[in-house]
DNA sequence: TTGTTTGCAAAGGCTTTGCACTTGT
DNA sequence: ACAAGTGCAAAGCCTTTGCAAACAA
C-alpha cells in the first residue's frame, strides 16, 4: 500500500519533516542530494507527489510553484510579499468553518489558506 | 494612474465581471476573442495582470492555474476534486480571522482561502 | 507627439513523462 | 522473478517577455 521502501524515498521525508520552512521541489533536491548525489530531480517530484497524495505531507501552491512542508495538522500560511518567507499559523479547522463559511452539503478533504502580506520584520525594517 | 483605456481592458472586464465561473486566463481569451477577433493571448495575460495588480479583480491559484473572479468582497473557493468545478463560498474575514488564527504582527493584505472536496452534485451522482 | 498598449513569436520556469535500467520484496 | 521505483532527457503547460507597430491622451 505504500509502496517500496527506497532510500531516496526515505531521505526525502527525513529532508521535508527537518525543514522548518516550506521547501520547494528544487530545495528538497539540493538537501537531498547532499546525502545521496546521485538523485535526480524527477525523483524527488515524483516522489513528494506520491507524499503529497497519500496525506503524508502538505502542499501550498505560491506563485506558481509548490511547496511542501511535513503534514502534521491543519494549519494556514502567511506569505509575506515582501521577503518571501513563509509562515506557519495555527488554526482550529472547525471553529474556522463554524465562523462564517456556508458549507453544508459539501465533503471538505482539504483546506488551503494563505494570507498574503507584510510580515513582522519586514515592517520593523523600513 | 490606471492606464489607458482600450477596447481590450473594457472587453476583459466586461467578460470577468459576467463570468459566473472562475475563467482561466484561456477561457477569458476564448470569450474576448469572439468580440475583438484580433486580441492575442499575452494581451489577456497582461490586462488580467495589471487588473489584478490594481485590486480590480481576484485571482486564485489552482492546480498551476491561475483563475480570476470580479473582486466584489472578500470570499473563499471550494474546489471539487471530482468535477473540477469551483464553487465561490460567503465568509466573513474578520470572524474567519478571530475564529483560530494567530495573526499578532502581521499586516494581512489579501486572503486566500481554497477548500478542496467532493461537491453535492459529484456526492448525488455516484 | 509620446508614453502606453498591443500582437506576435519566442523564451522561461516549474513539473511531468517515456523509456530503459535498477531495486525492493 | 517481477512489479515498483529511479535517472536521464525530452516534452508539456501555463505564463511572461522582447520588440516593432498601433494607439490613447
Amino acid at each position: 500500500m505504500a509502496g517500496k521502501n527506497t532510500i531516496q524515498k526515505k531521505v526525502i521525508y527525513e529532508v521535508i519533516s527537518h525543514s522548518q520552512d516550506h521547501p520547494t521541489a528544487e530545495e528538497v533536491y539540493k538537501e537531498v542530494k547532499l546525502k545521496i548525489p546521485s538523485i535526480s530531480l524527477a525523483t524527488v517530484y515524483r516522489v513528494l507527489n506520491t507524499f503529497y497524495h497519500e496525506g503524508k505531507i502538505n502542499r501550498i501552491e505560491i506563485n506558481k510553484e509548490y511547496h511542501y512542508d511535513a503534514y502534521i495538522k491543519d494549519h494556514a500560511h502567511f506569505v509575506c510579499s515582501s521577503c518571501g518567507k513563509i509562515y506557519d499559523l495555527e488554526f482550529e479547522k472547525d471553529k474556522m468553518v463554524v465562523a462564517g463559511v456556508i458549507m453544508d452539503g459539501f465533503n471538505v478533504e482539504r483546506i488551503e489558506v494563505i494570507f498574503t502580506g507584510v510580515c513582522k520584520e519586514c515592517l520593523l525594517n523600513r
